[in-house]
DNA sequence: CAGGATATATCGGCTGCCGATATATGCACA
DNA sequence: TGTGCATATATCGGCAGCCGATATATCCTG
């Protein structure tokens, strides 16, 4: 799974969005760190409907634009699950390893990662 | 940073290793899941000692076979520590959303169907 | 009425992963 | 002997996917 599916994914976890909603919410949830570009999510839109993950939820107009909502399936529900504890694990291995290895101390460590 | 970066990065992240011991060793590292193909490491590894993120070791010659080791520099100390915090923050992220959406609950959580 | 936010969509370029392929050595086995 | 496999390097073409640019349209603000 790319990184943009799976923000895509994780931006729809909770309830149902649309295009532009997903990009803002992706923005507000990384804390301005992931800036999905639109040329980037209609491409990814499309592909996770391909593979089931996503479905059209609903359509609506607002203010006379058009809004097209997605929803997370099940199996969308159990993939992003699944890609999450994959991603905690690596994060989790890396970190260990950089533990192990003769390297400096990270910074912050004071108060610690408990 | 790509999913292949990050594992070499990894794999580098408790001791220098050559090319060949990086491919064991994230396979060996990921339980078996992830298989970093010949094809992508070397572009891998002279895109991250471009960037400054790995450095060439030392070469050895053992049993008539060349091996060229890496190892981490200070930045790709720096970049992997960061990628990991990045990466178990975005699991977190998903994993609390899901949990906040009307999904049913993963397995696993005591008293569960399963 | 100009500019920006909202909202959709497409396309070309570039990056990057992967399968296939090539070369070479050491070892096990028939 | 010679066949196959693991080890170890490297390159190349195809294809997938991200991004910038562009296009269209509405609503609001100044």
């Amino acid at each position: 799974m790319t990184q943009a599916a799976f923000f895509v994914l994780t931006a729809l976890a909770d309830q149902p969005r649309h295009g532009y909603g997903i990009l803002r919410e992706i923005e507000e949830l990384s804390d301005g760190e992931v800036q999905l570009r639109v040329g980037t999510l209609y491409g990814v839109l499309d592909r996770l409907t391909a593979d089931g993950l996503i479905a059209l939820d609903r359509e609506e107009v607002q203010q006379g634009r058009l809004r097209r909502y997605y929803r997370l399936t099940d199996e969308g529900v159990r993939a992003l699950g699944a890609e999450a504890q994959r991603m905690a694990a690596g994060a989790d291995a890396a970190r260990r390893r950089l533990a192990e290895g003769r390297h400096a101390p990270g910074p912050g460590l004071a108060g610690g990662l408990a």
